[in-house]
DNA sequence: TCGACAGTTCGGCCGCCGCCGAAACATCGA
DNA sequence: TCGATGTTTCGGCGGCGGCCGAACTGTCGA
């Protein structure tokens, strides 16, 4: 007879953790989150599409069970995801569901810019982000092999030279300096981990790349189109064909 | 005003899938199934704990959303997970999981074989696939850094030796060669992708492991036992420290 | 051809949980 | 101190969905 199976980490957790995910409205927080900013209890009940009161109970919720946290500011609550492994989860669960339904979306403006680039919890995604992993490849500053991600020695001088110091950061054991994410939109591998996060943070602060509002969407600003193809080694065409094929 | 985020792969399915996986009943059957094995519906009905007609509907609707497969064959029907991206998907609900709600599991014996060497859908995991990536990264063999991996060519010739042809395999553009899943019980990557699945392969193939009944865990045979420290590089004594101190 | 067994379908019960209105609590600006 | 705004708590309604008993379909063995 079949004893059970005992499973430590058994069904129940799995279940009480996907059930959190499993709803409309929490799914739609927690894909919010994705973007990596920290919100608000109202913004997110935005997004959620229910009342303020309704919200507040899933924060709740989400909370207790560690996939959010919580920092008061003044009289707002925001709220951000807990650990880089929600994302993870969040990332593997989109994949799956992007695939499943048909593809019969009707692709409009937003979703084009998000198909372009946008955030993926602490990095980047989207085409850009593509566009990057395969210039760095072609110049062998890293080793991107089936779903892999290295770093070289050239890699690591490159990327000190663009204001990125790999070696500054703590490493922590937990978060993987790194690690490769396929998203749903093009189904390739790109950057993430602690060097994902460094790059769009610098990119940011270069004001090559800006956040759009209310959209994890982002845009690239007139010296980021420059900067792109003159120092980070994207395709010098990128940009046009970009721009003129944004659909997939 | 927040306009509702278009959001492609929104949470609406995101919520489907995750919804999906949030029974007990259905997260035991995927856990199940997460094994590697294909297993008839009544074997998944005791592993869910409902009766067969629940599970039945269970089954229906996990094929619908194309989270397992089907074969029939006789009068039996075999499930098993449909895509690597299930797997992945629970795997990285079972690391959130593992580590929210106390580390109180009572270990058990069962527990103690899981945590030595199980498979993880189609690979090895436990602390004998922890041995493993060791010896076969201090022989440089493998690189596994910062949650990536990279197979050297010291190592493919190695693992060709060994009767596993890298190159033999399709290498589809959607299974990555190397990946690398970081799991529940040890916290520390090991080796996943086709390179895994052929490692499991052919340690099966070899008799040097056995999968034990009606559980994920692996035997290590007395063939086994010894091959492993002479021709995989495991540290010599890892026997006999592994059997002194199976728990964690 | 018949009985045994694997699996599915149908119908109805029951409980959980997501939702909102109302009200309380907390913080900010004046 | 008072009103405005952001957030949470409470209470009750309503529906989705998981569960099982019973009956049906399909396959195997003799």
């Amino acid at each position: 007879m079949l004893a059970g199976m005992s499973n430590v980490a058994s069904g129940n957790s799995i279940a009480s953790v996907a059930a959190l995910i499993g709803d409309v409205a929490r799914a739609n927080i927690l894909s919010a989150l994705m973007g990596g900013l920290a919100l608000t209890a109202g913004e997110l009940a935005q997004f959620a599409g229910v009342t303020a009161q309704t919200t507040s109970g899933h924060l709740a919720r989400l909370t207790d069970a560690g996939l959010i946290a919580m920092a008061r500011q003044g009289r707002h609550r925001y709220y951000r995801l807990a650990t880089p492994e929600i994302a993870q989860a969040m990332q593997a669960l989109m994949a799956i569901a992007a695939d499943g339904p048909k593809r019969h979306h009707p692709i409009g403006p937003r979703d084009k810019a998000l198909r372009l680039a946008r955030t993926c919890y602490d990095h980047l995604a989207g085409r850009l982000a593509l566009a990057l992993v395969d210039g760095w490849s072609a110049q062998g500053y890293v080793i991107l092999a089936d779903g892999a991600g290295l770093v070289t020695d050239e890699g690591r001088q490159f990327l000190g030279d663009f204001g990125i110091d790999l070696d500054a950061a703590p490493r922590s054991r937990h978060r993987p300096l790194c690690r490769t994410c396929l998203d749903w939109s093009e189904r390739r591998p790109h950057l993430a981990g602690q060097l994902g996060a460094a790059v769009l943070g610098r990119l940011l602060e270069l004001g090559w790349i800006a956040r759009l509002p209310d959209t994890r969407a982002l845009r690239i600003t007139r010296t980021g189109e420059q900067g792109f193809v003159a120092q980070l080694h994207l395709a010098a065409d990128w940009m046009e064909r970009s721009a003129a094929a944004p659909g997939s």
